[in-house]
DNA sequence: TATGAATGAGTATTCATTCAT
DNA sequence: CATGAATGAATACTCATTCAT
């Protein structure tokens, strides 16, 4: 009864392992320009290997895409949750994000490839897609100490905007200019506070 | 002496035609996955016909771009131009970005479709992107009045931000959420503009 | 009655114009690979136009190769007429042949890519293209006044062997190469006729 | 510790069963009007599983060549190496062409459609068809025992403008007259190194 | 559990030819 | 006579997925 256990186990962390090795080559080429055959020989596995694992491309995404996620959030609190101030931790998050912003901009860009490729609609995806954000939104509030989600939300669009921008300006390369826009982001938050105080 | 003129007109006309009838389904389906023979059909033409008039698939985006943007701008300039005032004139951009904010967002999909599709970097095509943006930009500088380009940046990320939301709300049926956003960046601009001063 | 008359004479004139304007676009690109488009372009007409004058690109084929084929031996006599003697007009042939070597070459690739490419075997092709055969033949059993046929086609065949060489020495590069193996076969030639006597 | 040997073994031999079949097809279409289509239906597979063996269409092409070239070769001298004598030996030599005349007159008509189709240029395709050429000289000369190769590239000459003719007379019906040009070719050798000594 | 051979519908693009103007 | 817009079947090649071994 429990000699399959083990097993099970060694399935689940193998299958995190054939997750993470998919970062790269999905963030170089995109989702629907990664073939199965490029991702399983990035692997060293099979395409039938890969089957056996997940029940699709779009399958391998999701998932690859909720480790991520996960890995990203506790790598935040990780580093700056012992800031302490609205300002100070405003500035430790856009630092965040500007350090990781490469990382970001590909993550965007492999989100609307996928989004784009699968036009699914379906509740459930949705749902999935929904839930992160809302989560990523959740931990801002706690963690900026905000008394609701509004100032949170004004936040994260701003930053998905800022992320955007790689598309026309391709890599970080205008430091200067996201630095300062983000400054700038960082002023508003705290002026809209004095006020409304 | 001017027999040969209507042909002129009318092929040029013509492509513009062409070029609006392609603008739903390029909406619908996004880039990569509009096929030519589906583009052709939507137009009720043959695949021949449209090479004839474009020379490949990223020519007709291109200039469908193109064209779309030059529409854009001297539509918002046609019903907004004559509002007075800081707030008003935001409010006027805000009200107009949320009233046409599927549109929108179908663009932005479309663009980001398009540049994972045809893995460019090409300085030409980016040039191009650049070119829009800027002019965008600018034209908001102009019309809100500013002294610098830098609020007009930032507004312009919110925007994007706003748009890019689509992928997780999927049409604008959130419309309080999308208003309240915007009406916080318009008071956060007046805020800001107020501590300058 | 007679008011159609010089109509006439100008359409066969124009007909040999465009014609000799299609040589080097044949010569440069093959049959198969050049377009009707290209070759209406390339005489400054559209592809109707052609059309006007030729039932298909077949026949604009046929018949630049006969006009060609017509130049080609009236040069040749044009220039080595007058010369006594069977070496020395054996020497004349070859020396023809290795200053045109890349011509007939080129005409060379463009028969065999024509029969590749209209897969016909209909009697009618095949009677032109041997007429042409015999009569280059017939010329030059006439020129080096042979006895018979039989030692002119043995030349001919030769010098068919030597055309297709291009294939693997692209271009006359190998002038030396050339040079000493026609020398051998006038030498073989002339031991034959010596032999025989 | 064999196990995997076996899928080895088969694969290569399932490719050049695959090429096998391929030369009927080849022999009746040429290069250029084969297509990858009716290669697969040909075979009794799918494209998919073309591609799955050969990188290309040309490449299918040129694995052909090489396969048959060593066939070819090999076949010859299993039945004429025990032959003696210059005579007796350029008859061999003379008679396994007209036997196999067919043949090498599609074959030739092969090479030249896929130099027609594939502009290429590139020293590689270059280098390849050069070995081949190079390769069947140096086995003639060792096989007629001759001093240079001066004389087996007169050989070769004539051989392949004999070949040529097959676009003039269509099939070896004009048995004879290959015969006594075939005859007049020894002829002329042995003459010729008559004179040499 | 792992393999990789097999599939076949689907992709952008080309081009000889026709025909209304 | 001349134009060039329109056609649409045909091309080489791709790729997510299946399944026998």
């Amino acid at each position: 009864m429990f000699l399959a256990m083990p097993k099970v186990v060694d399935r689940e962390q193998y299958r995190k392992e054939l997750l993470n090795g998919c970062v790269e080559l999905f963030a170089q080429k995109g989702y629907g320009s990664s073939t199965m055959r490029q991702i399983a020989e990035g692997l060293g596995v099979s395409t039938g290997t890969l089957y056996h694992y997940f029940k699709s491309k779009e399958d391998i995404f999701m998932q690859l895409v909720q480790e991520l996620c996960e890995q990203d959030i506790s790598r935040f609190f990780a580093q700056a949750s012992e800031v302490e101030g609205l300002e100070a931790r405003l500035q430790a998050v856009m630092d965040f994000v500007l350090k990781n912003l490469q990382y970001y901009q590909q993550q965007m860009l492999l989100w609307v490839d996928f989004f784009q490729q699968t036009r699914i609609g379906s509740d459930e995806e949705l749902q999935f897609l929904r839930q992160i954000w809302n989560g990523t939104r959740d931990a801002t509030v706690d963690y900026l100490q905000l008394p609701d989600t509004k100032l949170a939300d004004f936040l994260m669009i701003f930053i998905d905007g800022l992320i955007i921008q790689c598309i026309y300006n391709r890599s970080a390369e205008d430091a200067d200019w996201y630095h300062s826009q983000s400054q700038l982001m960082i002023q508003m938050v705290l002026n809209h506070e004095q006020f409304s105080s």
